[in-house]
RNA sequence: GGGAGCCUGGCGGAAUUGGUAGACGCAGCUGACUCAAAAUCAGCCGGCCACUGGUCUUGGGGGUUCAAGUCCCCCGGCUCCCACCA
């Protein structure tokens, strides 16, 4: 059986070539057969290893990113099984979204069936890299026996309060009468498709309420020791929690105005502590109170400003060169501490969505209102001591460290910190001030007015209101004849068969909700499938979970550091709370793997980025059209930049083992990676080498090694200088690889230390001790198993191993066989060095000492004088201080 | 503006966590083999100099230390994330 799996000897003699094609193919069909790569069962009494890629996205092609992504985790999971874990190494589909709709309106093809080509095609392109993934366990989002569960979600989340509905800006495209994604809509504001210019408009939408779990989004951050600590921080600011107080202002009477209401505004701060130095209010243009308070003498200037803001977007609004702008509207208001009238003004810098809408304007203390503040002339009150200039401001800037407060009546001399909690609590005394905490963390809105996503399983009834699909008739299926044109709206609306439905509670005529999910709301719960795939009576068991999550190691881009992250962060910890499991955090260790980037030719004065193929002259590289020079970047691949490169292409010419070796190798997995040619060359040209030094092993007399199990041999009681080294050599690579293996993962040390021992191996085999040649190559293969799988798999199989390679353990390293008798001594004199000698390994510190004193270096550098100090660092140098 | 990370030969990158800077590879150079080329094999490969030795060198400057790529301070550059967030 073994034999016939073997490569076949080419036609020019004896020895065989490597063929990676024939070999991988081979290989792959075998695995196939035996079903290696099947995940443990249940019973396993092996410890379980969860590792997982991010899913792609089944755009139909796969790319050197995606190959990046699954030969990380794939070496992950083998290494992982070797050394004794039950692994668990899945694969599925993101398989919603905008492109598979958009292949719909343009071509006129089923969203269904091109997903599901797009899928077919993305599964041969990664069986080619031969990686250890359990297809048994597949999934794909749009797959009905998947979103049904995500519906069942959904509709836990709903039983729990976490999913309500609101009204909420859409981007509304009026001449198309459809809503887009975000993504559609130009930087300019204009649609995609139909160029006019896109409205806000609002409408009733879904909301998850991920807020109610900022605190513990937060706060848990700590326990993810195994991710990026920049991730961590990225989630941290985007949670953006801030401490502080809401303060109420309350309206004054104001002359000339026919009515005032009897109304607070509430404002929140980060500065409870700057409250004396408050010389104006503001309000968001849009601010609800902003009608009923402003004065009949602003009314005409107020409506104007307003309308101006209503006509920009909100990147002109933000614009960093704009002035911030603002009119007063009228009203005043009393500060609630010293009983100060303050004006109220209207600003763009205030926005309508963060905090009240409203803040207190101190300018002495905050940069924003000290600009504003200047270029209304509105007064400047400095409260917080600036060091260096009294009472006054230097520099033309706020001053908005924290310090000690003046002007601030019995406050006068405290301290910031303590100010905020003295203030605050004065207020919440006399009833105008609240302690309160932040959150820039928006709840989620998971509505989409799209066809090609998960349907939300609610129907709505005018005397029950919004009504759950009862879980046993879920799922709510993606209609079939639904008019996707692109026009009209969202087109589950407009199929009045599917949306018109009897109330589940009440029987009545109802209507269905015609929304979509998100798609990341099926992303934020897939890997908690692949522990259970399918399971037909529940998303999954609390046994199964119990058993295999959290992800022990799960690996993706960085563009996923904060919205996947964190929905699948909150999906879990509403899960839990929802009782249907009992982990806290999905993911134990993440690691974010860098770009791939390709050598890209750009035109520096026009910009314009030229295909390799029609660059006149490589080593001076020239545009085409205007004879310019070009310059040589890497970019990201992309097909506008002509910079990519074709997987499928690199299998072919060089096979999948080289592959994987180029890209683990040539830089550690969390940078960019920089394409290029000739190192992958290189990469094939050392698996060449192992080649050769195998075929050694199964040609040379001298040289011969089986692995067969009843050929096991033993290692002599005595060794020759030339054993002590290979095996010195063996076990080094041993150590050395299981530690850039362990915690964090370095594979290209890993592959550089496989190189070394090949280079001491080679050469050095023939004529040593056959049992310590059986060692070398059977440790060899396993160490290079999980880099290239098929070439370990026919080396094993080649010298007659048992099974396959990569069912063998792990090796573990011999200390002994890495001891030294003697070592290099290094002689420094002051820190510097300048020279050494050979000591033996095991002279203690006052040898090593005399040793160096003896030696010429010392003679030559202390000219006679006896050094005043010496440091000994054992078995590494001496340093001599003169 | 806030936050994070990074900066080492021609290039990608190593460096036992304070102990010989440049492992391993790519590119380049020299030689062997060949009619020749490729492949392969052997060797060289940071700069400078009075070149069998010395000296400088890890973005720049300072400091701590017997010893600094590594620790501390200042400055510069690049990349990413957030951003009128009160």
């Amino acid at each position: 059986m073994t034999a016939a799996l073997s490569s076949q000897p080419d036609s020019s003699g004896g020895h065989r070539r490597y063929d990676p094609l024939e070999t991988e193919q081979r290989w792959q069909a075998h695995w196939k057969d035996i079903d290696l790569d099947r995940t443990p069962v249940d019973g396993d009494a092996r410890t379980p290893f969860y590792a997982l890629s991010m899913f792609p996205y089944p755009s139909g092609s796969l790319h050197m990113g995606h190959v990046r992504n699954y030969v990380i985790t794939d070496v992950i999971a083998r290494v992982q099984r070797m050394r004794g874990h039950a692994v668990l190494h899945p694969m599925g589909w993101d398989a919603f979204g905008l492109p598979a709709e958009n292949a719909a309106i343009e071509r006129g093809i089923d969203p269904a069936v091109w997903t599901d080509r797009n899928i077919d095609q993305m599964k041969d392109q990664l069986a080619r890299l031969g990686l250890s993934i359990d297809w048994t366990r597949e999934q794909a989002t749009c797959h009905d026996d998947y979103y049904r569960w995500t519906q069942w979600l959904f509709l836990e989340l709903h039983d729990g309060g976490l999913a309500y509905q609101k009204e909420a800006q859409v981007n509304w495209d009026p001449i198309d009468q459809t809503v887009l994604a975000n993504e559609q809509v130009d930087a300019d504001g204009k649609s995609w498709r139909s160029g006019a210019v896109v409205e806000k408009r609002l409408l009733r939408q879904w909301f998850l309420k991920i807020t109610d779990y900022a605190d513990a989004l937060l706060d848990d951050l700590e326990q993810l020791k195994g991710w990026p600590e920049r991730v961590r921080t990225m989630q941290a600011n985007w949670i953006g929690r801030s401490k502080g107080a809401e303060i109420r202002f309350h309206l004054a009477q104001v002359d000339g105005a026919s009515t005032q209401p009897d109304q607070d505004i509430t404002v929140f701060t980060t500065r409870p502590d700057t409250l004396f130095g408050a010389s104006y209010v503001v309000l968001a243009p849009e601010h609800p109170l902003v009608d009923a308070i402003t004065t009949d003498d602003h009314r005409s200037s107020v409506t104007a400003f307003r309308d101006l803001m209503s006509t920009l977007s909100n990147e002109e609004r933000t614009a960093d060169d704009q002035p911030k702008r603002g009119i007063p509207i009228g009203a005043e208001v009393i500060n609630p501490v010293n009983g100060k009238r303050l004006p109220v003004w209207i600003a763009d810098y205030v926005l309508a969505d963060y905090g009240t809408g409203a803040v207190m304007g101190v300018p002495a203390h905050d940069q924003r209102d000290f600009l504003f503040a200047r270029r209304h002339e509105l007064p400047v009150r400095v409260v917080i001591q600036v060091p260096g200039a009294d009472e006054h401001l230097v520099d033309g800037e706020a001053w908005t460290e924290p310090g000690v407060l003046i002007h601030s009546g019995r406050f006068d001399g405290m301290p910031s910190d303590q100010a905020k909690e003295a203030i605050t609590s004065q207020g919440s005394k006399e009833g105008w001030a609240t302690p309160k905490v932040q959150f820039r963390l928006r709840d989620w809105l998971i509505s989409r007015q799209r066809y090609w996503g998960c349907p939300i399983p609610i129907i709505h009834c005018e005397s029950c209101g919004a009504v759950p699909v009862p879980r046993h008739e879920l799922p709510v299926q993606l209609p079939k004849d639904v008019d996707l044109s692109g026009r009209g709206g969202s087109p589950l609306a407009q199929l009045e068969s599917w949306t018109s439905v009897p109330c589940p509670c009440c029987g009545k005529p109802a209507r269905r909700e015609t929304d979509t999910m998100d798609t990341f709301m099926c992303s934020s719960w897939y890997f908690l499938r692949f522990a259970d795939p399918s399971n037909r009576e529940a998303p999954f068991t609390p046994e199964a979970i119990g058993r295999w999550l959290p992800v022990k190691q799960y690996v993706g881009g960085i563009e996923h550091a904060i919205l996947h992250l964190l929905y699948a962060r909150f999906f879990t910890k509403a899960l839990r709370d929802r009782g249907l499991l009992t982990i806290d955090e999905p993911f134990e260790r993440l690691l974010t793997q860098g770009m791939v980037q390709g050598v890209t030719y750009r035109n520096p004065r026009t910009g314009r980025y030229v295909a390799p193929n029609q660059v006149t002259d490589e080593g001076d590289p020239r545009d085409p059209d205007d004879g310019g020079e070009l310059e040589v970047l890497f970019e990201k691949m992309s097909k506008s930049k002509y910079n990519g490169v074709d997987p499928a292409a690199v299998i072919d010419r060089y096979g999948a083992d080289t592959a994987r070796m180029f890209i683990l190798f040539k830089t550690p997995p969390e940078k960019d990676l920089e394409w290029d040619d000739a190192d992958v060359e290189g990469q094939f040209r050392f698996l060449q080498r192992l080649w050769r030094l195998v075929e050694s092993a199964c040609t040379e007399s001298d040289q011969r090694v089986s692995l067969a199990k009843d050929q096991s041999l033993e290692l002599p009681a005595t060794l020759t200088n030339a054993e002590q080294d290979v095996r010195r050599a063996v076990h080094t690579a041993i150590a050395e690889i299981g530690e850039d293996l362990s915690g964090d993962f370095q594979f290209n040390t890993a592959i550089s230390e496989l190189m070394k021992l090949s280079n001491a191996l080679s050469g050095h085999l023939a004529g040593v001790d056959p049992a310590v040649r059986q060692e070398a190559l059977s440790v060899l293969i396993r160490l290079m198993a999980p880099f290239a799988p098929h070439l370990a798999e026919e080396f094993w199989s080649r010298l007659d191993g048992e099974a396959s390679v990569h069912q063998q353990s792990w090796p573990q390293h011999d200390p002994s066989a890495l001891q030294k008798d003697t070592i290099e001594l290094v002689i420094q004199v002051k820190g510097k060095v300048r020279g050494s000698l050979q000591a033996p390994a095991n002279a203690d510190k006052e040898t090593l000492e005399q040793l160096a004193l003896a030696s010429d270096v010392a003679v030559k550098w202390l000219e006679g004088q006896p050094p005043k100090r010496v440091i000994v660092v054992p078995g590494k140098l001496v340093n001599l201080v003169p």
